[in-house]
DNA sequence: CTGTTAGCGCGTTCAG
DNA sequence: CTGAACGCGCTAACAG
């Protein structure tokens, strides 16, 4: 009932259990790990002294001995609405696989790295990494090691798998849905400096533009990932402020960012100004009226395929490495109406 | 740079390191743990070799040998954003504590019971745990093992330490705010059934209701914790509405869903009914407008207590099981106004 | 098929 | 600074 700390207090090992029960310690990790080689009776004995003396299967010394850890490490920024939509699905599809996760994060002050770094120290089997932004040099270092799975980011040359959105297409449906909206001069608020994740997103703006017979109204501003970077953005749009009668915006979080910040600065979305997000993450639906407008992800099939993909390797397919693109889908919500 | 999987794969281990250095295993422990024992020249010599054989440390033999992991188990509720909001501070208060941070996960298919599997069989040091709902009983007897550090959550009987907000003083800023605006037919969404976290919540409600002097115009309508209850309630709310004119939410994300539903339904938030939130998270600053008005919970201050607590308990502060409960803070959005 | 024994995995610890 | 034991469960080889 006390609390106590740092005393002893020995642990409940398998040989305590074995002895207990009457048995070697060998047959119960054969009860424990649930596989052929002992009697019912004996299944029975173990259990029960094992519930009795409060006995725990330490992860620490099973992960340490076995060739396969069935252990997936997954590494994410804490803060991304997009990403938490995707844990629920990793832990389904891990856990039907009968794989472990062990969850690292990233934050603004613990960078990416050190999450990946905990990941490798832990021998994880393999790595998913949600939305990474480390240099591609690196990620091949790691890759060395492990079978590393990139979720939502293109990479240039392949890196183990690769599970992303197709942003050309993406960018696509987004200016497209405006432009049949009636508007013309449509501007995009990029993902900011140092995000290898939104060159694509730019290049798509740029070639959708282009291929709407636009390519004279393009404007790109400088944005970020946040719902502060938002912000600061719909001051640096208005300031500037051209004929702008739309905004695609790098994801949601950012396009958040900038319709809160455009309301309170009296400029009506979408009465004034129609606003475009990107991820279709939990957050773009819950916006007051019917939701913002924007392209979807499918994160739960991402999870899955990350996994599935993870396992694989793990279990020995060792096939090239290989990308898998999905289709984005429109969503169309209240934050995107016809110009004025 | 292709991508093995199964293969042997032999590790570099301490001793690969130490037979290139020339020294035992032994120093090379030391070096890389950064306690002294060993010369400059060792150090070097130690470091060198391990960059050349590209040498990673195991976590899970370190682990196992170690009598203080100085790692920190945290449970959390991956779809909270309040949740999301306190893991930055904890990830930044163990890593100036020098300890290591072990996170896992619950869902609505992953139960917090698994989280707290996880974290055990791991043999983390201490465990905080994120807003649990598991019963008293089941933390009890896991506060038997090891150190457990609750966050959010009223405890009746003291186990280890509990962080939380007065939730009596957060429901009554919340009612006398709205009462201040001239409301008197004030309703509460509470947090639905089997929370035992909404209790204090739906006391504080009356509670704060009768010291206004509007005991007889209370009204509980049941809720819950997500977005998708928020929209729910909202139905309940507009079918059998009374009078009211404001509604006090039992979380932010709740309320969110309730804002978005009220406003789709045509009913104008402030102005047909103000709505306040409770927790004052990520999610509520970012509502269009001017955010939500909300109850606001330090989220920094909790997770800096909760790992406080964590790692003096851990090194040996054998202290009573205590209860440490911070007062909340109003913050007034564009959600609330005055009574039309 | 049921059960045992020995030794491994890898970093830490402590007496020498 | 070294050597060898140790932490705890798994795995292989072996015996009943």
């Amino acid at each position: 009932m006390t609390q106590h700390a740092v005393e002893p207090k020995k642990r409940v090992t398998i040989k305590d259990v074995a002895r207990a029960a009457g048995v070697s310690p060998g047959l119960v990790s054969i009860v424990f790990n649930d596989v052929p080689g002992a009697s019912d009776a004996n299944r029975r004995r173990v259990r029960q002294a094992a519930r009795e003396l409060g006995y725990r299967p330490d992860a620490r010394a099973s992960l340490l001995r076995r060739r396969h850890a069935r252990l997936l490490g997954v590494s994410f920024f804490v803060q991304s609405a997009f990403h938490g939509d995707l844990l629920p699905g990793i832990y389904a599809a891990a856990g039907a696989a009968g794989y472990e996760v062990a969850l690292s994060g990233w934050t603004a002050d613990r960078t990416e790295d050190h999450s990946i770094d905990a990941l490798v120290g832990f021998r994880c089997d393999a790595l998913i990494l949600l939305g990474p932004e480390a240099p591609e040099a690196r990620l091949e270092v790691v890759a060395e090691d492990l079978p590393v799975i990139t979720v939502g980011r293109r990479l240039v040359r392949p890196i183990g798998d690769s599970i992303r959105t197709d942003d050309a297409v993406g960018m696509r449906l987004a200016v497209e849905h405006l432009a049949a909206l009636g508007h013309r001069d449509i501007a995009h608020v990029d993902g900011g400096p140092d995000n290898v994740k939104a060159e694509d997103r730019v290049a798509g703006y740029r070639a959708a533009m282009e291929a709407a017979g636009l390519a004279g109204r393009m404007r790109v501003i400088p944005g970020g990932q946040t719902v502060e970077a938002g912000a600061e953005a719909a001051a640096r749009l208005l300031a500037g402020r051209g004929a702008e009668t739309a905004v695609v915006a790098f994801d949601d979080d950012l396009a958040w960012g900038l319709v809160a910040a455009l309301q309170a600065a009296g400029v009506s979305v979408p009465g004034d100004l129609s606003v475009v997000g990107y991820d279709g993450s939990r957050l773009s639906r819950i916006m007051p009226l019917s939701g913002l407008t924007t392209v979807r992800q499918d994160a739960e099939g991402m999870a899955a395929l990350a996994v599935e993909r993870a396992v694989r390797r793990v279990e020995g397919d060792d096939v090239a490495p290989g990308e898998i693109v999905l289709p984005p889908t429109l969503t169309i919500g209240s934050s995107s109406a016809r110009r004025a």
